[in-house]
DNA sequence: AATTAAATTTCGCCT
DNA sequence: AGGCGAAGTTTAATT
């Protein structure tokens, strides 16, 4: 790590974090162009340069959640120190762009190596209330028994699909938030499709922890319905049941996707 | 700027760089709690901790073009030291969520101040597109004259109006990478909608770098037409044409929105 | 404030 | 590799 160093100091960092896909950091005065799927020029200015083992690229100004300037991991890096500054480039294919990024004064540059094994979880995303409907179909209704889910149908992909304790066909749209009035219209378009090809009574249902003021209208009136569903007790259902027991259920159930 | 710091020293320099808006690093080991629209946790491992001067918050791993956890600009900090564990906590209204870290060792903290005016400028851009017509309307044909732009009609906006040489109208659809199957449908849209006002003939152009596949054969089918532009034309043609002219055109050329 | 549309969207899955 | 759908999408523009 230096602080202040000169750009052939600091270059000495950049090529020997680059060189043993460390994690490098490159805090100074900088501009940036960039050339690819679009092209873009950034005055110089003050900014933090990341670039991540997997050759992923970050430039971050001083405000603002997104990078200004960025490139996916996968980059292939060169860069070098001449007249005092420090130039990086970083290039790709497929699309082919490139990121180059020419320092003039760096405050301070750091290569490290992080060691990361933690495992991250994102609980109560909409995918996590598709498998809690599987596990516990009685979150959806008594009765209600899945029998596939994201089936591909014409217009896309319906999220859960089984029938209730009556034998009808039922198809679920799931929604992780306040149901809008574009949930309804695709849960409308997925019923028809379904109906179209089905022999039995098909119904739609709308699952979601709310529904949005006036949509309720929407929803009745093309013979639609809505039920409350709750992302966090979907959440606990999931975490009760761990992944071992996912998979012995998905076993168990043998589900039929005809 | 520290360099393995205990959490209490650390926690001073959060704490001030917190305090008068200041860009905070930590890179340190840390867990990651998120609870809000979705819910996270992210195991002991060792990442980097950003904090921005809007306060947006990022936290990266090793790897990933993407923040692992994060806040978008505008959320209230609290941080303390106990126990040699330095623990920063961002929450927000609207949507209720927060996101908190605790580093159980620390390598690095740094607070600094980022002097950042320089500007970003993003070309070929759509908008940079409709501009390039305006300027230069040979690059869509011979003869060709804007009469408004981003135009409000019945199904949104289209991007460039005007008349051929023949005097018929033309509409023009505008995109920026390969134009595919929404891009007909919304020119189709537009056209239909200027041809049950209009009193004369009523051309539909689709302007894009490229058209997808297959995508001809509907085009076409709707009597439309397809005419290549280039994206980096555009760009050129507008760094030719500097802002001041253009402010200039569009007084002089007085164009008509009726 | 709510809705809609675009993004150098990215990411994942399936064809 | 390309195409489609979803995202804790974000962001900007518009109603």
């Amino acid at each position: 790590m230096l602080v202040n160093p000169e750009a052939e100091d600091a270059s000495r960092i950049v090529e020997e974090t680059l060189f043993q896909h460390g994690l490098l950091l490159v805090v100074g005065r900088c501009s940036v162009r960039y050339i690819g799927r679009a092209e873009s020029k950034l005055e110089p200015g003050e900014r933090m340069l990341i670039i991540k083992e997997d050759g992923s690229l970050l430039v971050h100004r001083s405000t603002g959640y997104e990078p200004v300037n960025w490139q996916p991991p996968g980059c292939v890096y060169h860069s070098q120190a001449r007249n005092g500054v420090l130039e990086i480039q970083a290039v790709r294919h497929r699309p082919s762009e490139s990121v180059k990024v020419s320092f003039d004064r760096i405050f301070l540059t750091s290569g490290m190596n992080l060691a990361d094994s933690g495992e991250f979880s994102l609980h109560a995303s909409e995918e996590d209330m598709h498998k809690a409907i599987l596990i516990r179909p009685t979150l959806l209704e008594e009765g209600f028994k899945p029998i596939s889910y994201e089936k591909k149908v014409d217009p896309g992909f319906l999220d859960v699909y089984g029938q209730d304790s009556q034998g009808r066909l039922v198809v679920i749209e799931v929604k992780r938030k306040t149901a809008g009035k574009q949930a309804v219209i695709q849960l409308a378009k997925y019923v028809e499709s379904i109906r179209g090809k089905a022999d039995r009574q098909v119904r739609g249902v709308l699952a979601a922890p709310d529904i949005a003021k006036g949509v309720q209208t929407l929803l009745s009136g093309l013979s639609l319905e809505f039920k409350r569903l709750d992302p966090k007790k979907c959440a606990e259902t999931l975490q009760q049941s761990k992944a071992t027991k996912l998979a012995t259920f998905f076993k168990e159930t043998e589900m039929d996707d005809r």
